[in-house]
RNA sequence: GUGAUUGUAGCUCAGCCGGUUAGAGCGCUAGAUUGUGGAUCUAGAGGUCGUGGGUUCGAGCCCCAUCUUUCACCCCA
């Protein structure tokens, strides 16, 4: 048979996977250096915990999981309608706050709060592939729970920093509120309609005007509704402008006020750094994940020309009340997720990895022979007490075979060592790259290959 | 879920209007070179033309279905 893998699922090679742990490598840092604690969760949930959490369409991107043995056998043989719910009741997860949220309830015995947790596993989406789009992927998630404190936020906010500044990627960071996204919803006199007009005024870029505007009319807003958003949603200039229209804007709604005072003190924290911000845009026409996200909203895009990607390459948010459905009330949360899959291809296209070559293995020791591969192996045993990367070719090859090992490899030195070495005590060393090869004793070895 | 798109050697791709035995470059293996990789030369291996049907005297090429790739919509990391 010839072997396939689902689609929208990749295999990852050796010089693929030391490009995705410096992805992952970069974030845990930074993770662990604000004082978050790894934490990880089953690849599949019951069902019961993932459905009715991301909204219809989530619930129609879940993977789930056919109940082990025949499920269908009894509701054949009786002639029965099979539904879903008879057959599966497990499912792959599809993000990680919401198995975050089920652990926190789970433990809320052993956890001290306010507890910050990070998580750097993989998730699952029945989508159909595109651009920046897998089936599976692999989120890098940071939460705070059990705290309301906006330094939280100001926190998330210098992670994002902190782990772009390190990959050398130029990010634009984007905010919003959610408080705020109400209070405009209020003031127009569609408050019902918060979601429709969220979901409609976050594709304002990608769109335009013209059709949001359509879109606001064909979800039954009203003509004046939606003239009075024109200039809320068409706000320009710097944050500190827009905040100004906006306290304006908002000056009847007590949630839209508090939106905007959350805004401002996330600023004036950030400036309380010394931080000019000037890759921090408040946009008001952000959205994003409205199923439970209460107060800031984040999102990250890269910002470089070099980079044909306009979706995120990070998001998050804070959500008052995540843990209240599994049965803990009044737990609130602020968190971001990074894209590494997406990140990945950002590095890629921008050019930005590091030279990887010469991480692995440092010097290979050809093998010449039964007794000259047991001689080399108590030297390879002593480099690598050393902490030097060392292999010994497990066959007695070829030395054409062997020495294109080392080349296809990219072993920086290879070890020659026969019975003239060995009666002499000496080790053959060859520089790959330059071709010079000269006899040395152990001791100049480590030394050269260090 | 909707609309496009792709599939020929390990990889990148040719393949004429439907016509005999499907090609190239790179890579791989072996040799030139029995203790020396990359460069060069020589030889060799490697194909169910994604899969299953159909049309035809004849299909890599046309038709249908299906899987897969890529892209857009929806939605999202």
């Amino acid at each position: 048979m010839k072997p396939s893998i689902p689609k929208g699922t990749r295999d990852f090679s050796p010089a693929e996977m030391l490009k995705r742990n410096f992805i992952f490598d970069t974030i845990r840092a930074v993770y662990q250096r604000y004082g978050y604690e790894q934490i990880e969760t089953p690849a599949m949930e019951n069902l019961s915990t993932l459905e009715g959490k991301y909204g219809e369409e989530g619930d129609k991107l879940l993977f789930r999981i056919l109940n082990s043995g025949d499920p269908f056998e009894k509701y054949r043989q009786a002639h029965l309608e099979i539904k879903n719910s008879d057959v599966t009741e497990k499912g792959l997860r599809y993000d990680l706050t919401v198995p975050f949220a089920r652990y926190v309830v789970m433990h809320q015995n052993e956890i001290s709060f306010p507890f910050k947790r990070y998580q750097i596993q993989p998730v699952w989406r029945a989508d159909r592939p595109q651009k920046g789009r897998y089936r599976e992927f692999y989120q890098c998630d940071a939460d705070v729970i059990g705290s309301t404190s906006l330094l939280n936020e100001l926190e998330l906010i210098r992670i994002i920093e902190d782990v772009f500044d390190t990959l050398k990627i130029d990010v634009l960071i984007k905010l919003n509120n959610r408080k705020i996204l109400s209070g405009i919803a209020e003031v127009i006199g569609e408050a019902d309609k918060i979601i429709d007009i969220t979901v409609a005024i976050d594709k304002l870029d990608k769109i335009g005007l013209e059709k949001v505007n359509k879109e606001l009319k064909s979800k039954g807003l009203s003509e004046t509704a939606v003239q009075k958003l024109q200039p809320i949603i068409l706000l320009k200039g710097s944050n500190e402008n827009k905040l100004e229209s906006l306290k304006n804007v908002l000056k009847d709604s007590a949630i839209g006020k508090k939106g905007i005072e959350e805004i401002e003190t996330i600023f004036n924290l950030l400036q309380s750094l010394k931080r000019t911000a000037r890759n921090l845009e408040l946009d008001i026409t952000l959205a994003r994940g409205l199923n439970y996200y209460t107060g800031a909203i984040i999102e990250v895009k890269p910002n470089d020309e070099r980079s044909s990607f306009t979706s995120s390459i990070c998001g998050g948010g804070r959500y008052d009340d995540l843990t209240g459905i599994f049965g803990l009330p009044n737990v609130s949360g602020v968190g971001i997720s990074f894209g590494a899959d997406r990140i990945y291809d950002v590095l890629e296209e921008v050019q930005g990895f590091p030279d990887f070559s010469g991480v692995s293995t440092k010097i290979l020791f050809v093998n010449f022979g039964e007794e000259e591969a047991k001689y080399c192996l108590q030297l390879v045993e002593r480099i690598r007490e050393d902490g030097i990367n060392a292999e010994l070719f497990p066959d007695a090859a070829k030395m054409k075979k062997q020495m294109g090992y080392a080349d296809a490899k990219k072993i920086p030195f290879v070890a020659l060592i026969g019975t003239e070495e060995m009666k002499n005590g000496e080790i053959t060393v060859k520089n790959m790259s330059t071709g010079e090869q000269s006899k040395v004793t152990m001791e100049i070895l480590l030394h050269m290959i260090k």
